[in-house]
DNA sequence: TTGAAAGCGCTAACAG
DNA sequence: CTGTTAGCGCTTTCAA
């Protein structure tokens, strides 16, 4: 309990309070002598540098604020997970912020208190002016896997959504699907937008429209009851492809087609999903999925956070391309009666 | 960036710097006339207190450090995101650490100059040792879903393990199940041994004994590996069902066995797991599984660690009752017919 | 290389 | 109710 200051440690040493900080300081000129002296009577008095005290003086707390909105979705977790890890390599140490998006305001306040040296955020449902806010108060701010709305004077690093739309859309048409339908995510985020555009136009580039479309909000629930809506309806009205906007309703979606609907996949109808996340690969649903490199993002993540953070004010948006990986949930359509 | 102090606040609200401390201390006398002044004050200059200094002064950094040890597992990030917000909403927050076993010292020590006020140990493979340094530094210290192994001076919050384990040996010997195995999770863990030891005297209490077990250690490509080695044998050798010690694994197991093995379930083998995660309910496995009740969990990690930080110095153990819901991944071998 | 002294921004007595 | 005064534990000039 007895909170061992380093003015103890110093006393005990024989010497200047200053001597102490400087042993634990990794850069500082300390005589090897004293530094013995030091660490000997750091360990017999269980001395531990108090990181509170020293952001008030040094005004780096090297703590990293992370704000995200659900966890439910698996690819967040594993984000979480790495990135942890990664700043934890840095000496940096994360302060994590759960947020629906009615608090963030609060959320955001109680944040700043805590002279946080950075923030990444990842919650796609909060308001882009409040990143705009930690800018203001000086605070790097890194958006992960979503851009800033109002402004373009935020870093942020996302995959290419565009792109990946675009590949399925491509990819859709190429295998003979004619009634291509898309299962949305939350339609004010950038990523959902993106990833329905380059549907579009991927389909396009074969002279097809989207066929239907219906709304699921990034939820689980949401997305049985798009996936009904489309498909609760005669064989001739029946989209034979439907692109889920991610793997969490994606997941959602197959077991409402092959359960309740009693639809084979990919022989009814083909599914693919967005963000690849570990369970797209279990062999129950085998989903075809647009790839998001976890590992990539983490990592210019991290680098541009460090970057700001030493100073460099430069608001760089990364996008980091992608790639369709096939599986089981969608095949070809046979080439009889259409074009191939 | 100015980094505006309670004495910038204090200057032009014309009052004293311990005006603005009161004015921003939830149960402190101020003056209406005085607290408007200072609001007004505060929001020209765009002020926001500074939790470090607060915290340097009054020893309480309203900061609560969790440590686990992997996401992957789909009830911790479950469990992360309802404690975060359960703490949020008595004003704490969650300083997070991610880690391994091998690296559990050096973030300890991190953990502990931060001065956090209290800790959450969700950590399976951490060191029941580390545990009680941080009781000797005088922080109070939870463990969920784990037990000391050492001594009984820690508090923690499990559910009942060996009744869960329990209630799947009754249930499997009385559904008529004859040759149950188990695959293992960490061999070391508490959740671990106790699930056996229940599975093992649930089944005892009908003469029968775990006909086979492998060891998965929490991990999916374990628990995989262990599928394959207990039913890759002729059927009368056979398992007519198997305990998972976590859903996690109990997934890896059933793709197993179905895809890979070819087998069916619950016709062939009847499968149950452990936690009641989400995925547990998916279409797909509809996973007989134990329930550990999550926010009960939560609520009661929390009540703890506020008792204790309060002053309480009163180590629980809680441990809370659980129940076995039943879905398709299981059910009774009919005596006769159904020996394939 | 070392020590003395001066704060970082805040709160907590203690008078008034 | 309010202001004054002293620090919380640390780092950092600045001399020596």
């Amino acid at each position: 309990m007895a909170s061992v200051t380093s003015l103890d440690v110093a006393r005990l040493a024989q010497v200047s309070q200053s001597a102490v900080s400087r042993t634990f300081t990794p850069g500082a000129s300390v005589s090897d002598a004293t530094r013995v002296k030091v660490e000997e009577a750091a360990r017999k008095l269980g001395y531990r540098p108090n990181a509170i005290a020293r952001t008030l003086i040094t005004r780096r707390s090297r703590i990293i604020g992370v704000v995200m909105s659900y966890l439910e979705n698996q690819f967040y977790p594993v984000v979480l997970e790495k990135l942890s890890q990664r700043l934890q390599r840095d000496g940096y140490h994360v302060l994590l912020f759960i947020t629906d998006s009615r608090q963030t305001d609060a959320v955001l306040a109680e944040i700043l208190q805590y002279q946080v040296d950075g923030m990444v955020m990842a919650s796609t449902s909060m308001s882009s002016a409040l990143a705009l806010r930690c800018e203001e108060a000086g605070i790097p701010v890194v958006l992960f896997n979503r851009v800033s709305a109002g402004s373009e004077n935020t870093s942020s690093v996302t995959t290419d959504n565009y792109q990946g739309g675009l590949l399925v859309g491509q990819y859709l048409a190429r295998t003979g699907h004619r009634r291509v339908a898309y299962i949305a995510g939350l339609e004010d985020t950038s990523t959902n937008q993106q990833r329905e555009r380059g549907l579009r136009d991927g389909l396009a580039e074969s002279g097809q429209k989207v066929f239907t479309r219906a709304v699921g909000n990034y939820d689980f629930e949401d997305a049985k009851a798009a996936a009904r809506s489309l498909f609760a309806v005669k064989a001739a009205q029946r989209p034979d492809a439907v692109f889920v906007a991610n793997d969490h309703m994606a997941i959602a979606v197959m077991d409402t087609l092959r359960i309740e609907l009693g639809l084979r996949i990919p022989q009814d109808v083909s599914v693919v999903g967005f963000d690849d996340v570990k369970q797209a690969s279990w062999g129950s649903y085998q989903l075809s999925s647009v790839v998001q490199d976890a590992d990539a993002m983490i990592e210019a993540t991290a680098g541009l956070l460090m970057e700001e953070m030493d100073g460099a004010n430069q608001n760089r948006a990364v996008v980091l391309p992608t790639r369709l990986v096939l599986r089981a949930s969608s095949a070809p359509r046979t080439p009889t009666k259409d074009r191939k």
